[in-house]
DNA sequence: CCACTGTCATTTGTATGCAAATGGTAGGAA
DNA sequence: TTCCTACCATTTGCATACAAATGACAGTGG
C-alpha cells in the first residue's frame, strides 16, 4: 500500500522508533497487551503508520529488556510473567530497594532531594485521587528518583526493570482487591524513608527500605494466595 | 552493489544478526574495537557480507547492553568505560559476587555443581598456560556458572554485564602488568568458594565472595594508580 | 584575518520488495 | 479412523532504495 500524497509523514526523523517503543512498552506494562499475546509486525506498522523497519527495531529493544519474546522465524509474543521465579523477583527487588536507598542517603544532593520530594508529592496526589494507575507509576518514579540520587547506574537500571515488572504484577493482582485505606501505609513509609535520606542515616534507610519492600512483597503474596483460593472451583 | 550469483549467501536464515552481534560484542570486550571508536554500518555490512538491516539490529541489541552509544542521525561509537563511576561498578560487582554465591550455596543442584567444577578446571588450565585472554573469560564463566546455580535471572543478567564490563577494564589494565605469580590466589580463592557452596555454607560463601571481590577491586585500583603514575612525564 | 552562510558529502532512518521458514490443512494410504 | 505427506498461507529475515539530517568546507562579507 502506497502512502497517499495527501498524508505526508509529518513525523520527525528518528522519532518513529521511540514512539512505537514507548507506546508498546506502556501497553505491555499496563497489561493492555497481556502476556502471551502475539505482536504482529505488519499490524503494528499499519497502526503507527510506519513501515516494519522501525517497528522491528522497537521490538528488538523490548526484547532486550525482556518484555517480549521472539520465537525465531515465528511470531513474537509479549513475555510471560515468570511465576516460578517470583521469589527471585522479590529477592532482587528487596535488595535493590535497600542498596539504592542506602546510596541515596550517602550521595544525594539538594537538587535530587527536591526531585524525590516532588515525586512523593505526586504519589500522595495519586493516592488522594484513588487513581491506581498513577499510584503505581508514581511509586515507581519515587523510587527511581531515590535510585538516581544513589548514582549507581547498574542498580538504577536493574531496579527500574524490576519496578516495571512489578507494575505488571500489581496490575494483575492489585486492581481487583483495591481498597482506599490500603495505600496509606506506603505514604507514611515513604515519608520515613525520605527523612532518613535527608538525615543521611544509612542504617535507618536500610531498615526502612527492607521493611517497605517486605510489606510490598507480603501484600503481593497475600493477593496471589487470595486469588489462587478463588480460582479453586467447588 | 548486487550480490554476484556465484556467491550465494550460504548462511542460515536468522544467523546473520547473531553472528554480527557476537563478533562485535567480542571485539568490543577485547578492546579490538577500543572505546570511542566509530562503528560504521556500511563498513560492517561489507565486512560480514550482509546488508545493513541485520547489522543495525545487532547494534540496537548492543546499545541495549550499553556496549555502544548511538548519536542520533550521526555515527554510533563504542561506549566509553565510565571511569567517573568506577566506584559504582566496584560496588555493584561486589554485591553481585556476594548474592550470587550465597544463592548458589542455597539452591545448587549436583548438575550445576559439576558445571561450576568444570569451569574452575578451565580457569586453572588457562592460568597454567598463562593465557590472560582465556583466564579472564574463564573466570567470568566460572562466576556466571555460580550465578546460574543461584537461579536468579535478574542477578545473573546484571552480574554477567558487570563481568563483561570488567573484561574491558582488565584488558586495559591487567595486560601490561601481568606477572605469572599473580593469578594463583584466585585459584585457591575459587576453590574455597567452591567448597563453601558444596557445603551449603551461606555465611562462608558471603565472606569468601566479599574477600574475593575486594581483592579483585583492590588489584584493579592498584593497577589504575600505577598506570596513572607512569603517565606523569618528568 | 576572522566570522558567517550556503552547499555538499556522508551517514543514518525509513520504506518497500522478495524469499525462506514455519504451522496448518487437506488429501491419500494403511 | 488415524497417520503421514505434500502443499499453502502467513510471517519473519534480509536486501535494497531513497530521503532527511548532520558536519565539513569553501566562498564571501566584514
Amino acid at each position: 500500500m502506497v502512502e497517499t500524497l495527501s498524508a505526508p509523514p509529518e513525523r520527525k526523523r528518528g522519532s518513529g522508533v521511540r514512539l512505537a517503543y514507548e507506546v508498546l512498552r506502556d501497553e505491555i506494562l499496563d497489561l493492555t497487551l497481556p502476556p502471551g499475546s502475539p505482536v504482529d509486525e505488519v499490524a503494528l506498522a499499519e497502526r503507527f503508520a510506519m513501515s516494519r523497519t522501525p517497528i522491528r527495531e522497537a521490538l528488538v529493544r523490548l526484547e532486550g529488556e525482556g518484555l517480549v519474546t521472539t520465537l525465531p522465524n515465528r511470531s513474537t509474543v509479549v513475555a510471560n510473567i515468570d511465576f516460578p521465579n517470583l521469589n527471585a523477583f522479590f529477592d532482587a527487588l528487596t535488595l535493590m530497594y535497600r542498596v539504592t536507598t542506602r546510596l541515596a542517603a550517602e550521595f544525594h544532593t539538594p537538587g535530587e532531594m527536591q526531585n524525590i520530594l516532588a515525586r512523593q508529592a505526586d504519589f500522595a496526589t495519586a493516592v488522594a485521587q484513588g487513581d491506581e494507575q498513577r499510584m503505581i507509576t508514581c511509586n515507581r518514579d519515587f523510587h527511581v528518583a531515590i535510585a538516581e540520587a544513589g548514582r549507581n547506574p547498574y542498580y538504577l537500571q536493574l531496579f527500574a526493570r524490576l519496578l516495571d515488572e512489578g507494575r505488571r504484577i500489581l496490575r494483575l493482582y492489585y486492581y481487583p482487591t483495591f481498597q482506599p485505606s490500603l495505600p496509606h501505609p506506603y505514604i507514611t513509609e515513604h515519608e520515613a524513608i525520605l527523612a532518613a535520606i535527608a538525615a543521611r542515616d544509612v542504617g535507618q534507610c536500610d531498615r526502612l527500605a527492607k521493611d517497605h519492600a517486605d510489606q510490598i512483597v507480603r501484600q503481593i503474596q497475600d493477593m496471589i494466595a487470595r486469588d489462587c483460593r478463588q480460582d479453586i472451583p467447588l
